[in-house]
DNA sequence: GAACAGTTTTGAACGCGTTCAAAACTGATA
DNA sequence: TATCAGTTTTGAACGCGTTCAAAACTGTTC
């Protein structure tokens, strides 16, 4: 593993194939590590070579699925939608992506919210809100300027606590969470309008600021 | 286990004093379910005819503290206190009760969030809420009436954020969670203040019902 | 080729949470 | 006292995630 590349990205790439759809297939804990290796045809040993454990796994599938999402989002945020509409579209997507996964709520939420300040996940970290600041960028109208800059991270804040509430939802097709959005997105949007107004405004600064210094 | 009450009460509690008990010095991975079967004197399959799982004595730990936190946090809750305040004292009090079980943190969260309906934790449920009922009764000035009602769901939410940040806070001792805290509290008491305003309590009236509708 | 320093692969093992059939115990009934 | 239906306790086992020393492979250097 000390240089970077070799051709054994090829079985490291092949290991996290076979997992990823046996995740898929059998669930969480149906996909053992010796099934992995097995259905790799590689031995359990090795496939610790290359994964540190079944969690560290589990971290690229999340991080796999969250690009995914971001790659199925992207296109449908055309100019002209409001702010509302985009929200949902955004949100929507997050729970489609994540669908398959239902049962991993558990093992996801610690791979999303653990080891919030390292180095590998700052990157993905950039990308993910990347996503959340063009939701902002192709709604009409553009929301505040006030606002526009620290709109991003409430939004991404937001998916957080959606994807957070999905995780542990166990009514029957994940209902609940739907309805949840439903109600998300035009409360958020018109919040960011009545923004305008001081008294709204001074509050949702400190709501901002507030998520500015911890997350 | 047909008849709810017999002697064997007591080895279940011995069994669950021991394993609060190696919780707090060993750890959670270094308390094993062997370990705590050991140093209660009992054979290990005989703990698993008290206790499910490690989770289940995971979850009674859980709820012991919350009801620990309710009764040190009640006394404080005087009368005359603002909102800020008392606020501020029941989380301050969350994060000292669970301060020494910070690495159960993800533990803590599984049985916190799964089983959003379940018939024990109704019981359960009711008697968190008392807690901020009382926050808000005792503050003064009492909060506006229109929002008096939903406000104890809308600070037992905000606990649970602060939980669920403090279980992923791997700041040193957690100063990130007690410095969210001290932010969150002042923005919350204003808030509810300027809830008075119409344009402020038709936004709260949205988050509010949205609280109600999904939690 | 032979020797050598990697890298990759193996196979067996460890301790964990959990399960379960069978044994030991209990107290009421005849 | 002997029997019987519980309840409690045991001890061995299973499959899991994980570890690790040793073997098997590479490719490079004389």
């Amino acid at each position: 593993m000390k240089t970077p590349t070799e051709k054994s990205t090829k079985t490291r790439q092949l290991l996290l194939d076979t997992a990823l759809e046996l995740f898929a297939t059998r669930g969480f804990a149906g996909t053992t590590m010796r099934v992995i290796a097995e259905e790799s045809g590689l031995s359990l040993g090795n496939a610790y070579y290359y994964f540190e454990s079944k969690d560290a796994i589990v971290h690229e599938l999340f991080r796999d699925l969250l690009e995914k999402h971001r790659a199925a989002t992207w296109p449908l945020l055309v100019q002209g939608n409001n702010l509302e509409t985009n929200l949902r579209v955004a949100l929507d997507k997050t729970l489609e992506t994540m669908a398959p996964f239902h049962e991993f709520g558990p093992a996801f939420i610690r791979t999303a919210f653990a080891g919030a300040h390292s180095d590998l996940s700052d990157v993905h970290r950039a990308l993910e809100f990347g996503l959340w600041r063009q939701v902002v960028a192709t709604s009409r109208p553009l929301p505040p300027l006030a606002i526009r800059n620290d709109l991003p991270k409430l939004l991404w804040l937001i998916q957080r606590g959606v994807f957070l509430f999905w995780a542990y939802d166990s009514s029957p097709g994940a209902a609940r969470s739907h309805r949840l959005i439903k109600n998300v997105a035009p409360v958020t949007a018109r919040l960011v309008v009545l923004s305008r107004m001081p008294v709204v405004r001074s509050i949702l600064d400190d709501v901002l600021s507030l998520v500015r210094n911890a997350a």
